[in-house]
DNA sequence: GGAATAGTGTCTATGAGACACTATAAC
DNA sequence: GTTATAGTGTCTCATAGACACTATTCC
């Protein structure tokens, strides 16, 4: 029995949600597109596997992203070689530019999420990618992880886009700006603004301490649009 | 490389929230208490191994309990014997008498979750245990997994219990029946009505079709009492 | 009637959601 | 001054939380 690794990378770029995929160069699956990943080492756990992974496939350094585990998969039947469980990690990233280094990094590219076809993905990587994104949707309402899709500061209007493009609402900007503000140690102020070419400045910020958001940001209202009466 | 499962299988008891232990039977750490498990077949996937381990030695029914995956440890030194990767499950029952049948049965038991100490445990099952409390508690904020713990018809007061038991908090009785007599199909009354020993008679309630609930079940005002002025 | 538990109503404070205009900067 | 984006205030409604008494049953 084998045991591999493999990875969910998200990440907003241009107002889209994007994962993270690679062209398998060798068999099963040859030429196909899928998650990153690989098999874990005899002295290694999952995690530093997750991190090995995404430094070899990607070269993204995992230490400075949000990185979770998500769920394992284990049938029987789900790679062709044998019984090989897979430990599927969770990774959340700004925008980044990937890094050309690396052994197999020429193959990652950012794929946008809509833009998956059903049989697109090797192995059972569609349903990972499903739970994946469900989890990241799910935790952006009570935790404060939507900060890791944003670079070190940003802005308040980054930060409602990846809300937007996520869970693909579309948010009052002036609901949202008083609920970001308000909620506990969510935002620390920098004190800096970012000049864009064209517009005001918008004030800069960091993420703040805390890592449940409370009061939680209710993707939930939207689904049930008429509370009763 | 071994696949194993590791059942975290809670229920409330008289008031108290119980977790079912064993005590192992096989090296290693033969005679200590332990969470029921044991390896995966090679034709079975981990869901499959997760219900026969819970029959086999516990002798409950694992699919008429909530059942759910709670994640994976991979460490390489977990094990004495060599590399043995868990996948740990989440299961939440009423309170049932343990059946006595069954091969490695009669050493099941249930026992209250703030009685163990922190080496009880073998393996590293005190940490697989302390995920699966967090796991419990996190979800009955924001799902209907409370009924999990009820027998099929239940009474609010017995639903309450089960939030104060596994969240170790008070709540207000009144507050608690407005709120989830008002929340989406969470409850459905039945219609009959459970006469005690002694008291009033309280109205019998199943679980509805909801699995979100909505409003959720906001344990975090506890934790931040004063929202801000 | 006493004991035990179930069930309910109101008030206040806070958050959610709807909604439109002003502020700042580049050109 | 035109363009583009940031930033803000108010009103209404719903929910949370505090709080005490009545209802039902058994004995």
């Amino acid at each position: 029995m084998s045991l591999t690794v493999d990875l969910v990378v998200l990440t907003v770029r241009d107002d889209r949600l994007h994962v993270l995929l690679i062209e398998r160069g060798k068999e099963p699956f040859r030429g196909k597109t899928a998650l990153p990943g690989g098999f874990v080492r005899s002295r290694e756990d999952s995690d530093a596997a997750a991190l090995r992974e995404l430094a070899e496939e990607t070269g993204l350094d995992g230490r400075t992203l949000h990185l979770e585990q998500l769920r394992s998969y284990t049938r029987p039947d789900r790679d062709p070689r044998g019984r090989v469980v897979s430990v599927a990690y969770l990774a959340l990233a700004p925008d980044l530019p990937l890094p050309v280094a690396g052994t197999d990094a020429r193959r990652a590219r950012w794929t946008p999420v809509a833009d998956l076809g059903p049989g697109d993905l090797a192995f059972d990587h569609a349903r990972i990618l499903a739970d994946g994104l469900e989890r990241a949707r799910a935790k952006l309402e009570y935790t404060t992880l939507a900060t890791a899709f944003c670079p070190p500061t940003f802005t308040i209007t980054e930060l409602r886009r990846v809300y937007e493009v996520v869970w693909g609402v579309s948010l009052d900007a002036r609901n949202f700006h008083r609920k970001v503000v308000n909620a506990d140690d969510f935002l620390v102020a920098t004190g800096t603004r970012r000049v864009p070419d064209v517009g005001r400045p918008a004030a800069l910020y960091r993420a703040g301490g805390a890592t449940v958001l409370y009061p939680p940001m209710l993707r939930a209202a939207a689904q049930h649009p008429v509370a009763r009466t």
